[in-house]
DNA sequence: TTAATATATGAATACTTATTCATGTATTAA
DNA sequence: TTAATACATGAATAAGTATTCATATATTAA
């Protein structure tokens, strides 16, 4: 490749993009979070607990799947601060820990039309 | 499994969840944007090109990486309608498309105390 | 019309990640 | 202290996806 014919323009725009290019670190813990509501079987889960904080069995109940999926899906969440468990007895009961994501997630509902 | 100890209140946020869950189509939309942007290479590519407008080859100089792998990511962009293509003689010009992701992105930068 | 440049793309590969299955651990009740 | 319940988890598999390599297409200049 050589030079395109907006060769000044766009080579100022590479220079400020480098300029203000994000620490790597930064950029993978923003797009980690983005990851982890990019699956829907999280997000369904997400959703769910928004109504309310509830129990592994309830979780399953709402969101549908299997105990072991979802048990799984659970520890990916709360690995990445998105929820929190707290044990009650016999049971784990599950809540949001996260209020930047329910921004987001809110926020992106409006972008998309489909609010509660 | 049997019943949880807050049998009432826990089947109470299921029928909320069931109730106001999104339709699957919905869900998949929102779902799949957080995907996109997801992939540090492709958030890379849009950070740049939130500078401002540019052709492949400076894409490329901006975020490196190899020619081919940036043009996959570029197609998948464009497919999702998050940046727009425009040609101009040999090269093709890539611009920003989508509103939405930059507002979800700054905010997000905001949240990790990383703004630009 | 040929050569060179800029970009795109199919196929193969390599990674990553979700799901399933079987089983393990913690808690409570009997 | 045994049995049952609730949940977690390791390993295997399956599905998805990024990257690479080789090559194709489009545009322009010679």
């Amino acid at each position: 490749m050589e030079l395109c014919n907006h060769e000044n323009d766009h080579e100022r725009i590479v220079q400020a993009a480098k300029a203000h290019a994000m620490k790597e670190e930064d950029l993978g813990t923003m797009c980690s979070i983005f990851k982890v509501i990019s699956e829907p079987s999280r997000m369904k889960i997400i959703l769910a607990l928004m109504e309310g904080e509830m129990c592994v069995y309830h979780i399953v109940e709402a969101v549908g799947g299997n105990q072991s999926a979802v048990s799984h899906q659970l520890r990916i969440l709360k690995d990445n601060r998105v929820i929190r468990a707290k044990r009650d007895g016999k049971n784990i009961v599950y809540s949001i820990a996260d209020e930047h994501i329910l921004n987001i997630i809110t926020m992106s509902r409006k972008h998309l039309h489909c609010e509660v």
